[in-house]
DNA sequence: AATTGTTTTGCAAATGTTTTCATAAATTTA
DNA sequence: TAAATTTATGAAAACATTTGCAAAACAATT
């Protein structure tokens, strides 16, 4: 098999080998229509004998494209980055583009970083996660003019085309409802904002609309938490020691949600006559849990696939303008909320 | 800024700017200590307004390492998976490698074309995901001779360094544990095997283990369900509607047994005092459940990033051998098996 | 000031492809 | 069967870099 020449085969020693020019290989691959069906054979014995791989290296430095598209994610340990990055890869994948993946940890600077990364290996597009991104990021972005698209958040005026559910209606809609069931001593609890500006966008516009119904939430309600089961579970714990307790919680996020979930029960609370949870995303698992829970759908699958089509779109049809697509994020009733 | 010229920076209109030639400005980059601390700053000044970006794919056509390390997984789609590329990705970063990553869902046709992708981007190594895949993938690799390291198994024997859990011994481990709990009536559920290596090692090693001790599963109380918490949640409580029925429950991992989890109680029974449910895997969120999964953990950060190191070394020092790393799957006992 | 030794730089060739243009081969038409 | 078309192929230039070698610049030593 491979053992003709110890040097790796390129498309000379291909060529050689079908007794052809490298013009002619590299037609066999690019443009088969153009060459004889004899040639074509030839040419493919040859290929499979000596193992030849093409180069995609060599083709990018004539401005062909890389067929790459970066990813830049916060973490992929959150399992809803994962589906949307599996969703995204899977939709990319049928244009034929392969993922360059990084990931920053919400830290600005490695997202920089990263990026650079990304355009040093000439990925044909970007996808950055969330709306909000240092300046620096947009600009270096813009420097090299290729094309890019945010995921996972959706506004009409974002800086390039945004595909993704618009966190704060998800904020809106929750606490709507939890209000709708008649509540009002209510307490929510998010993740750390920084760097987040899904996580910022829900809980402002959660804050809203409980001020709008004349809800204050006394400060001691307003939890912190680090996205962690364990640790929203004991958080809530400790909220429920107190004399004074909630009818309902809103949590940011379906995690935050469930470890509430759990903590109201280690705390002897029933959920949901007790006290009601409620949260946000619709992650997997979400419906199953015992109360199934009460929380908005950000459709992360569909959100991983419009943004792919779109990113690749972009990148094949450079003069059509890309537009974003709001993937409207879904009030789901379960069990976990209840009437006062 | 980059008004300049309408072309994209490269290297010799960063060399004109600079007034040096373009080898100085290459050298800039690559051998620094090579040239003169004043000619040193023209070119980085030069760098910065034209915006210029190496051009990772001209420099990997020299045989200069392309800096990417090709990462096959089945699915990102199971927290376990985007855990393990998450530390790995994280490693490797720190190694100045970026991932190029591609899923194929199981689907050994689509592993190879993977494979054959990144090998056109020229990737310095890969990781595989199992011990076990189609010959023509170990001959492809084998025929580019390039690093790569088998992840998430371990296997003393393996076709290429592996780094990862044993899943018999896994198996075992739980297999033991619920015996030595008194069971003798056992269910156990497993996710279908086809394509995944690591499945089958634990089912088989689990059903040796209950076998050894003189343990017969009843043929309907094997059961195979797909990696989601509501079916194996429904086949559960199939499972124990029947007047006979089993003491303990062994899952192929944690989602299965969350879902079985959900499934006895749902049917009435309460876990572990009617019955117990055993896991593998300690996937986030299994010690927070009520009551938390007694499992076996494998350690999923730990083997990224020892596939990571492992790999990164291959690549950086190609005569020092590699060898495979058995990070241990340990039992977790919990409050989900009680003694009978 | 001439010689020697370093350090810094530039030239040109090389890397593995694609593509334009020209030519050769095959086919059709007259 | 010659001429006109069409189809298939090859030669060479181009792409953005790196690198071996040699020349130039500078510094140190007589």
């Amino acid at each position: 098999m491979s053992d003709k020449k110890q040097k790796k085969a390129d498309i000379v020693s291909v060529a050689k080998a079908a007794k052809v020019s490298a013009s002619t290989v590299s037609r066999y691959f690019n443009h088969p229509e153009l060459v004889k069906l004899a040639t074509r054979r030839k040419i493919d014995s040859a290929v499979r004998n000596q193992g030849y791989i093409r180069n995609r290296a060599a083709q990018t430095i004539h401005g062909i494209r890389s067929g790459t598209i970066g990813v830049l994610v916060p973490t992929l340990d959150h399992a809803i980055f994962a589906e949307v990055v599996q969703a995204f890869s899977d939709t990319a994948a049928e244009y034929g583009f392969t993922i360059l993946l990084a990931s920053y940890g919400y830290d600005q600077k490695r997202e920089y970083a990263n990026l650079r990364k990304l355009l040093e290996h000439r990925v044909d597009g970007v996808v950055l996660t969330g709306l909000e991104h240092d300046e620096a990021i947009f600009q270096l972005i813009d420097s090299q003019n290729i094309p890019s698209v945010l995921m996972w958040n959706y506004a009409e005026t974002s800086r390039y085309p945004s595909i993704g559910a618009d966190n704060a209606l998800a904020g809106k809609l929750i606490a709507e409802h939890v209000l709708s069931l008649g509540h009002r001593d209510i307490a929510y609890m998010f993740p750390p904002t920084t760097g987040n500006d899904r996580a910022e966008g829900r809980r402002s516009s959660v804050i809203k609309t409980l001020n709008a119904a004349g809800v204050i939430v006394p400060e001691h309600w307003q939890l912190t938490t680090v996205y962690s089961i364990s640790t929203s579970k004991r958080d809530t714990q400790d909220l429920l020691k107190a004399a004074q307790k909630p009818t309902a919680i809103i949590c940011g996020n379906d995690i935050l949600a469930t470890g509430a979930l759990y903590g109201a029960t280690a705390a002897g609370l029933s959920v949901p006559n007790d006290i009601s949870i409620a949260g946000i995303g619709d992650f997997k698992g979400s419906s199953d849990i015992e109360p199934a829970l009460t929380t908005v759908r950000l459709p992360a699958k569909r959100i991983g696939q419009n943004a792919a089509i779109a990113l690749a779109n972009a990148i094949v049809k450079p003069d059509e303008i890309v537009t974003g697509t709001h993937c409207e994020p879904e009030l789901i009733i379960r069990g976990s909320c209840a009437k006062i």
